[in-house]
DNA sequence: GAGCGTTCCCTTGGAATGCAAGGGGTATAG
DNA sequence: CTATACCCCTTGCATTCCAAGGGAACGCTC
């Protein structure tokens, strides 16, 4: 995978995992496997990253977990977003866009700002 | 300042950095008041963020520094790109505007993907 | 029923990054 | 001559992510 491409998860994992939860519980492989398909294989989850990141959310009250079995009939642990989860969420989303457009602004700007006041 | 949209930061500094340089040499205290003022005042890049950044920089041969004196006739390290990271920052924004539209594409989804498929 | 690939869980060590909190020095304004 | 803005940098810390493992259970094939 295109490793530069990576460095940007830092920060905007989070959001991608309770994003991911929306749409029902779901075990971390299925998690890694959602984000994956949902971004056309642009951001691949590591394992190594992900359970981490699954504790460190739930150690926040932002997600709970419960063991049950995978429709393969593997044991697997069903992680879920609490009421508070989808707050933090909500916010997060708009932190997210708000940053993004803050960097697109900088990026693809074509002068540079106030000139004058620059030196 | 709203502390959890700097949590983004990580990762996206370096490109931020190259792109303030292309308007030309700038000191330390010049490229952050540019990035701050191209954002709006959404991005603020502390000066503990900054410097190991631009020593990072340099020492990858993306930026060249050299000592001079501002408008204010205070001494003053002026960075300017290297052709390399000319090449850096072009690879790097558009590695950034996929990343950002991967996210995008996650963040913005209504419906799960490929339901059928996910466990 | 032995072996193997897939699914699923997790841990450890290391590297990188950014932040907070400092210290220092110089020019201009009041 | 004191204050303020400008401008450089370092240290110690916390966090985050990755690479590289290990383990176990299921279902398939032979």
């Amino acid at each position: 995978m295109d490793s530069s491409r990576l460095e940007f998860l830092r920060g905007s994992l989070d959001v991608l995992i309770l994003k991911a939860l929306v749409w029902g519980p779901l075990h971390g492989y299925a998690i890694t496997s959602l984000i994956r398909r949902h971004s056309e294989d642009a951001l691949l989850v590591e394992e190594g990253t992900l359970y981490p990141a699954l504790w460190r959310l739930e150690n926040k009250g932002l997600l709970e977990a419960e063991w049950g079995l995978s429709e393969n009939n593997r044991k697997a642990k069903f992680y879920r977003l609490t009421p508070e989860g989808r707050r933090q969420l909500r916010n997060e989303v708009k932190t997210w866009e708000a940053y993004a457009a803050a960097v697109a602004k900088v990026l693809s700007a074509t002068q540079p700002p106030e000139p004058e006041k620059i030196a």
